[in-house]
DNA sequence: GCGAGTTCGAATCTCGCCGTCCCGACCAAG
DNA sequence: CTTGGTCGGGACGGCGAGATTCGAACTCGC
């Protein structure tokens, strides 16, 4: 498992559609059974369900939950707190918000340069 | 004592210099055993003491401590997370660093271009 | 300068947020 | 079919953020 790190330090989110919640936990630093407690406090943080209940993340949730994380563990807000930044938050020129999607981008841009390049 | 308000509720500061403790919770609808604790936990929260170890505060005292008061109950912070933002609340211009972000990765995308059309 | 009310700090107590642990059962890939 | 990941749910726990309690020291109106 990851350490505890900043958000900053975390992989890129890897290139396919879905992932289970051990490697989102993985991706985000975060134990599994901290997403599925998660995914009660935040509305916003619907991952598909198939058979046996089993949960299939997509990249877009992954991205939140960097956030959630982000605002739990660096900005220090309670988890009250969070669900209300995030709802409100619909608001594109939220800094965090772009900066993830930035720094998603680049890192994207990158492995296609790698590509590229062979 | 006051309720629970939000914080745009609270009445405005009298015009006098230093306030007692008691008044500074009545101003501020938080009690004074919070103040004290507050005081152990922010930095940037200082009143004045004198005989007897009794706290003066000042009209800037008394801001601050509507600012934490808002950053703890009405955004939902932690107190860590409301001493930490109230610590680095200056001169934070994030507008200009995502411009910042956003020039570069233009710089990359032409370079990337460049390259594509070898 | 007297007495009612306020404030002092330090220690102790409370409560619920935010997980943690454990469980037997279920599921997916090799 | 085996192995290891995942499921929900209930019991458990640390600790963050106050709340309470105390006797003593102080302030202020009269």
């Amino acid at each position: 498992m990851l350490e505890a790190k900043n958000n900053d330090e975390l992989p890129a989110i890897p290139g396919k559609r879905y992932f289970t919640i051990g490697e989102v936990a993985e991706l985000c630093g975060v134990k599994p059974h901290v997403l599925r407690y998660w995914e009660q406090e935040f509305p916003q943080l619907k991952p598909v369900k198939r058979r046996g209940n089993r949960r299939y993340y997509q990249r877009q949730d992954v991205i939140v939950i960097r956030q959630i994380r982000s605002l739990l563990y660096e900005e220090g807000f309670t988890i009250g707190g969070a669900r209300n930044k995030l709802q409100g938050e619909e608001a594109r020129n939220d800094v965090t918000h772009s900066q993830q999607v930035v720094k998603q981008m680049r890192l994207e841009l990158e492995e296609l340069l790698r590509i590229l390049r062979r």
